[in-house]
DNA sequence: GACTAGTGCGCCCTTATCGTA
DNA sequence: CTACGATAAGGGCGCACTAGT
C-alpha cells in the first residue's frame, strides 16, 4: 500500500495530491472522495460538501489516466483532418473553423476531449487511444475510410453517403436540395443554359449537381465540367469553357470558392454579373458576401454541422443509437444574380 | 492477478489484447513485450522481432491510458484557443490554420497528441491532463494568462512579451522588425504622413507601431488611431479618421484584414490607391494577395510559428531548457504601395 | 566479478462490487 | 435500507534481482 502523506509533507515533494491524501484528509476513505467528488447521493451532503471544499483548497485534481484505465474509457473524441494543406484546399477555411468550433462547443460540454490529427497520424500510431473518430474531409473514395473504420471505433464522417460506404456514419448537409433551389432560382431568372464547375468524384458535388438538374426542370441545359475546388481552378475552367465554345447565360460553383475565381474570369473579360451572366456558389463562406460583387450562394452552418457531427458521435459511444441528421441549407440572393 | 487468455479464447469475449496476453504468446514475461515494442537493445534482435511479428498480426494496441498513469505523463499538449467565434476575430483564419497546421506537424512527430479546447474549459475543468498548455491569442491583459500559469504546468503563449508577463514563455513573430520594415518602405516611397490604425491594447500591434516609427524616421507623421481587428472597423476607421480632418499619404493596418478594409473606404470615396494613398497591412494572408488591389503587407510564416510553439514546447515538457526564438518577418511589396 | 538477457513483484490512481454496521 | 469501507481489478513499466556465461 502506498504511503499516505499529509498535506504539509506533501508540499514539499511535488507530488500530486491523491485521492487517497484527500480521504485521509477528511477521514474517510477514498472511495467516499470518488462518490463526493461526483455529487453521489450514496454520500451525506455536509460529508460531501466538506470534501468538496477540501479538493478545492488543496487543488486536488483527478488523475485522468488512472480513470481512463479503471473505466477503460478515456473521454475523448479524435477527429481527423484529411485536407491537402495548400492555399487551394477542398475544404474552406471558414468551413473547417465552423466545423472545429461546433465540435469543441459540444464536446467539450460534455466533457469530451478534442484531440486533433492528421489522416496519415491516425493510421500510422496505432497508439492514439480515443472513444471515436470524426473525420473531415471524405475525399473521392472509400480506402482511407475503410483504414480508419477497422479500428474498430465508433466512426462519424462529413460529408455525403455513398453506395460503397461501410460500417461508419455519414453525416452532410441536404446537397441534392442545395442543389434544387440553385437549379429552382436560376429557371425563375429564365437562365437556361448552366455550366456546372466541380469534382464529381466527390460524392458531395455529384449530388449538388444531381439537385441542380432536378431543381432546374426540363428545359435547362446543365453542362457539367470537372473542376479542382479553389478559385485559381475556378477561373481556369472558366476560361476553358469559353475557349472551347460554350456559351450561356449562368455558372454554378461546387463552392463559393469555385465561383469567386470563375467571377474574376468573368470580370476579366469584361461579361457583365449578373446582366450577361449569373454566378452562384455554395457554403456561404464569408468571402462570398464581402466580394466585389457579391456571391449568391448556398449556405450551411458550420458551426451547427459541428454540433451535429459531435453529437451523433456522443450518443454513439454512450451506447445510444444515433440518428444521423441532415444539415438544412438555404439559398442566399445576393448581388451576383439579381441587379440592385 | 488477470487470467491470461489465449488468442482465440479472446476473439470471442471482446476484451482488447493486453500485454500479458502477447507475452504468453510469445512465451515471454510482459516487461520483455513492454521493451521489445520500444526497440530496447535489452532484448535479443529476433526475439524481439518476433514479438513484434505478433503484435502486427494479433492487432495488438498499447494501452495509453495505463503507460500514462505509471509513467506520470500524459503526451498530450493542450492548445487554446482564446479567441472571439465571431467573423470579425483578432486572429484570423489562415493564421489560426497556419498555426495549428505547424502545431500538429511538430506534435504529432514526435508522438504527442494535440488537445484542442477553448479558454473557458480549459479554467472551468481542471480534469484535463496533458504535459503543457499553448495558448493562442494573447488578448490584451495578463489576468486570463494568469490564472492558467497557476495550473503549474509548462505555459507557452503566441504573442508579444510584456513587462507584466509571469512565469511563462512569450513566442512571437519581429513585430518591431515588421514595423521598421514599413517605416522604411514608406519613407523610400516618399510618404510623410501616415495613419496607423490598430488596437495598441495588444501587444503585438503596439510594437509594430513602434517599430513602424523608428523605421520611419524623424521627417514622418504617424497619426494612430485606435481599431480592432477585422474589415469593417478598419473601413470604419478610415472613414472616420477622413471625417476628423486627416489628410495624408499612407495607412497603415495592424493587420491584413483591417488594412482590406482601409482599402474599401478609400475606393468607395474614390482615392487613389496607390498614386494618392498607399496601404499596407501586417500578417500576409491570401486574402491580401487576392484582393481587387493586391496588398502590401508583412509577412509571417504561421506554419512555422506552429511549430517553433511546439518546438519550444516539447523542449520545456522533456526537461531541455528551451530557448524562445522570434519569427522573421519579411516585406511582400505589391499593388497597393507600387503602380505596375 | 562483470556482463547479458530476462523475470517477479509492486506501484501508478481510480472505481465497481460486495460486504458490513 | 442507508452510508460507508475493504478489496480487487485495470494495463504497463521500473526496480531489484537471478540464471547463465
Amino acid at each position: 500500500m502506498t504511503k499516505r502523506v499529509s498535506a504539509s509533507e506533501l508540499a514539499g515533494t511535488g507530488r500530486r495530491m491523491t485521492m487517497d491524501d484527500l480521504a485521509e484528509l477528511a477521514g474517510v476513505s477514498k472511495i467516499t472522495v470518488s462518490r463526493a467528488l461526483k455529487d453521489s447521493a450514496l454520500v451525506r451532503a455536509p460529508v460531501r460538501e466538506q470534501i468538496q471544499q477540501l479538493a478545492r483548497t488543496h487543488g486536488y485534481r483527478l488523475n485522468t489516466a488512472a480513470r481512463n484505465l479503471r473505466l477503460r474509457r478515456n473521454h475523448s473524441v479524435t477527429v481527423v483532418i484529411n485536407m491537402t494543406p495548400t492555399a487551394d484546399r477542398t475544404m474552406s477555411d471558414p468551413i473547417f473553423l465552423g466545423l472545429v468550433g461546433g465540435l469543441l462547443q459540444c464536446l467539450t460540454a460534455a466533457n469530451y476531449r478534442l484531440v486533433l490529427t492528421t489522416a496519415d497520424q491516425v493510421l500510422a500510431s496505432g497508439d492514439h487511444d480515443s472513444d471515436g473518430i470524426i473525420f473531415l474531409g471524405q475525399g473521392t473514395d472509400d480506402t482511407l475510410l475503410g483504414q480508419v473504420s477497422e479500428m474498430g471505433l465508433p466512426f462519424v464522417v462529413w460529408g455525403a453517403r455513398r453506395a460503397t460506404d461501410g460500417d461508419w456514419i455519414t453525416i452532410g448537409s441536404d446537397n441534392r436540395r442545395g442543389g434544387a433551389l440553385i437549379g429552382q432560382h436560376l429557371a425563375a431568372l429564365g437562365r437556361r443554359d448552366v455550366l456546372f464547375l466541380g469534382d464529381q468524384e466527390h460524392q458531395e458535388v455529384a449530388d449538388r449537381l444531381t439537385g441542380l438538374e432536378q431543381g432546374g426542370g426540363a428545359t435547362m441545359r446543365v453542362t457539367a465540367r470537372a473542376c479542382e475546388f479553389g478559385m485559381l481552378a475556378g477561373r481556369a475552367a472558366v476560361d476553358a469553357a469559353i475557349e472551347g465554345g460554350w456559351r450561356g447565360d449562368a455558372i454554378v460553383g461546387a463552392s463559393d470558392m469555385i465561383a469567386l475565381g470563375a467571377m474574376d474570369a468573368l470580370i476579366a473579360r469584361n461579361i457583365a454579373i449578373p446582366d450577361d451572366m449569373v454566378v452562384i456558389g455554395y457554403d456561404g463562406i464569408p468571402a462570398a458576401a464581402n466580394a466585389a460583387i457579391p456571391l449568391t450562394t448556398v449556405r450551411q452552418d458550420w458551426q451547427r454541422a459541428g454540433e451535429l457531427l459531435g453529437e451523433t458521435m456522443l450518443a454513439w459511444v454512450e451506447g445510444t443509437q444515433p440518428n444521423p441528421e441532415t444539415l438544412p441549407v438555404e439559398l442566399i440572393v445576393r448581388a451576383s444574380t439579381q441587379a440592385d
